[in-house]
DNA sequence: GGCGTTTTCATTTGT
DNA sequence: TGAAAACGCC
């Protein structure tokens, strides 16, 4: 095996062998290949098997990448090597191993929406008030309390007020809730390996045994049960190896922990301690930025990156009038550009944010891909049609069944379902379990042969689902409840695509199956809920790329666009509530980094938020924070800011319109105000014409001329 | 009781 | 803008 491409660092970074390793590795520094050439490295210098590697990774898709790359350095079968995320690698050890903590291994995994209805299941069933007790307020404090490692009985322990009480009792009851449906929820998938290791000692001394070398990607990420994971399979051979940048920390909302990296040698002792500084993505002007942003932060390790490329362009800075236009900013930059659209990336602080460009992008016949926003899978249609899979899988998943029971429409509305479920919790069992005794439920008769009729279905395809492959079931079950058909009918544009979405599962399904050696469905329900969008990004497409910051963490482009820089949306912030820049600043740090040649940064002067009224805005600080030297304005743009200097002046003249007034429109003529909504230029007006046509503008486009 | 329609209300980031 | 709650009709 060749280390000869690597420098000297990396080189450094993966002889190193016996004893912890904390690699502090910043962007574009070459991570990737360290993490592979390092676990080459185990495999042929060291001997060491594939399936004693552990190498966790932050997506699915860095995963699969990684596993390539390894591939293509060694010359064995690397099969059994075990990559893949926290959850993944987790949710594959649970599977085995989870009945010795009293759940089943048909376990099947809630996403936020399900275990945000059992909050809300568990705080009706508590009689408290659902405006007073906001179900997703205490989904998070629940995730919270998770994320920190404390359990029911300490929070229980620990209260002080009443509270305090009432969070113990709904965190309690959510978890029991949870065990009775044979469901983990995401921070379950590594808290439970947890608790299994605590309680069952020689189940933490096979996995210690068999992970004999522990590599970890994006380790500043990491929270305290992650930390406590990878802690306990390596605390005794100490054969760990992470990487990781506390610059591009940007999960602490998540319980990421920047201590974790920042005191790495505290916690395993003797470590040996590498920085790789050479950068060999960007440009010298986006670096010399990035940084100069970045070292505003306190809470750091101190580091510079720096690289042989040239000095490259200076970084372009748009400033457009409201959202819309710097849409149209960002599209005429990109066709003045004449860069391959597969190699821009636009990104933003919000997936809000998406809308207006891409409304723009269609528009210019500029092919885009977003990633994120509505996931595929978090689609109503889509969910709709895996409760169902669920629920063949899993018969103890109430929320599931909730959901499936009067879809399509059996007749069976919110009283029965709500007698069943108060039946289930009040027994500690589950739904399915309830309606196995239809003729002793209090609903109608009506309800009665709906129940009765679901009960057979699932039971016929759950017995199918035990030897059939779970598409050929899906499929015939879609037949069974006239699917087709119950979209057809509402023969809307919306209905029809909702079925084509369906089709996509189905295909997605069999894909699923030709694919991989476990072709259960409870394997694929387990791989679809720890799908992200990222993992299914098809990078070929040459289409411009859309996402969230977040979500670009990892990766780079040649041409990134990072838009909304305006105080409050990046750095966003929250009124009454402790804003943590420092964060945000990493963020912005992550995404200047993705750039390797050209970096643009655009604001717009007003935002509306949810449609409504534009609001005057104020550039980030951020960009403020930018040695000025570094930033350049397009050229097309100076015109602009003349016209819109003109347009404000216009328009900033007050407004004597309102409900009666008569007014003159070019093309529709004279007619009576009906309706003002707002105020100012902005506002909306309701005119009734004289041919008596009612029309609606804003004041500001309309061109009224008031009589 | 069920179901379609209207109103309200809230929007960071994601496994 | 979009989902979920509230409303009001069958």
């Amino acid at each position: 095996m060749l280390l000869d491409n690597l420098n000297n660092k990396q080189k450094e970074a993966v002889e190193y062998i016996g004893g912890p390793l904390l690699v502090f590795a910043g962007a574009g520094s070459g991570k990737t290949r360290v993490l592979t050439h390092k676990i080459a490295y185990l495999i042929e210098q060291v001997g060491l098997l594939p399936e004693n590697i552990l190498a966790v990774t932050f997506t699915n898709k860095a995963a699969q990448e990684m596993k390539a790359r390894v591939v293509d350095l060694v010359n064995v079968n690397i099969s059994g090597i075990n990559i893949g995320t926290f959850h993944s690698i987790s949710a594959s050890i649970l599977r085995k191993e989870i009945k010795h903590l009293g759940y089943n291994n048909d376990f099947t995994i809630y996403d936020q929406q399900d275990s945000k209805a059992v909050v809300k299941m568990v705080i009706k069933e508590l009689n408290l008030d659902l405006k007073q007790y906001d179900p997703k307020t205490y989904q998070y404090k629940i995730s919270s309390a998770k994320n920190l490692l404390q359990t029911t009985d300490y929070i229980e322990k620990s209260a002080v007020n009443v509270n305090d009480e009432r969070f113990a009792q709904i965190y309690k009851r959510y978890q029991e809730i949870l065990k009775t449906n044979n469901c983990v929820d995401f921070d379950d998938l590594i808290i439970l390996p947890i608790k299994l290791f605590k309680d069952f000692p020689n189940r933490l001394e096979y996995y210690q045994n068999k992970f004999k070398y522990v590599l970890v990607d994006e380790y500043q990420d990491t929270n305290k049960p992650q930390f406590e994971f990878i802690h306990s399979v390596s605390y005794k051979h100490k054969d760990i190896f992470v990487v990781g940048d506390d610059d591009q920390s940007i999960y602490g909302w998540r319980g990421a922990d920047i201590s974790n990296i920042l005191n790495f040698k505290e916690a395993f002792g003797e470590a040996e301690i590498i920085k790789l500084e050479q950068n060999y993505r960007s440009t010298k002007t986006i670096l010399e930025a990035a940084w100069t942003v970045v070292s505003k932060n306190s809470n750091r390790a101190e580091k510079k990156l720096w690289t042989e490329n040239v000095s490259g362009d200076k970084i372009k800075l748009i400033s457009s009038y409201d959202e819309r236009s710097e849409a149209k900013d960002i599209l005429k930059s990109i066709l003045e550009d004449k860069v391959d659209f597969k190699d821009i990336s636009i990104l933003y602080r919000t997936n809000s944010q998406s809308r207006p460009i891409e409304d723009e992008l269609r528009r210019g016949g500029v092919p885009y891909q977003i990633i994120g926003g509505v996931k595929f899978y978090d689609r109503k249609e889509i969910k709709d049609i895996l409760a169902y899979a669920k629920l063949i899988v899993n018969e103890s998943d109430s929320i599931s069944f909730n959901r499936s029971i009067n879809f399509p429409i059996r007749g069976i509305g919110k009283t029965s379902i709500e007698k069943i479920n108060q039946m289930a919790n009040n027994a500690n069992v589950s739904c399915m379990k309830i309606i196995q005794d239809v003729e002793n439920l209090k609903v109608g008769l009506k309800q009665k042969k709906g129940i009765k009729e679901f009960n057979e279905l699932i039971s016929i395809y759950k017995q199918r689902s035990l030897k059939e492959n779970g598409s050929i079931v899906i499929k015939d079950l879609l037949k069974d409840l006239n699917l087709k058909k119950y979209y057809e009918k509402q023969s809307t544009i919306e209905a029809l695509d909702r079925w084509s979405n369906i089709e996509e599962l189905i295909t997605s399904m069999s894909e699923y199956e030709d694919n991989n050696e476990d072709k259960s469905l409870s394997k694929y329900l387990e791989e679809v809920s720890l799908l992200t969008d990222i993992d299914n990004w098809n990078s070929d497409n040459n289409s411009v790329t859309m996402m969230t910051i977040h979500s670009s963490k990892g990766l780079e482009f040649d041409c990134v666009y990072v838009c909304g820089l305006e105080d409050g949306l990046f750095p966003i912030i929250r009124l009454l509530e402790d804003n943590d820049f420092e964060e945000e600043r990493r963020l912005f740090y992550v995404a200047l980094t993705r750039a390797k040649v050209k970096s643009i940064l655009s604001y717009a002067k007003s935002r509306r938020k949810f449609g409504g009224e534009p609001v005057i805005t104020a550039m980030s600080r951020f960009v403020k924070e930018i040695p000025e030297e570094l930033l350049d304005q397009p050229s097309y743009q100076i015109k602009k800011e003349s016209r819109i200097s003109l347009k404000t002046q216009n328009t900033n003249s007050n407004i004597n319109i309102s409900r009666g007034s008569t007014v003159e429109h070019k093309v529709f003529g004279r007619g009576k105000v009906l309706n003002v909504e707002g105020m100012g230029e902005n506002s909306k007006i309701t005119i009734l014409f004289v041919n008596n046509v009612t029309k609606k503008f804003i004041f500001k486009y309309a061109n009224l001329r008031i009589l």
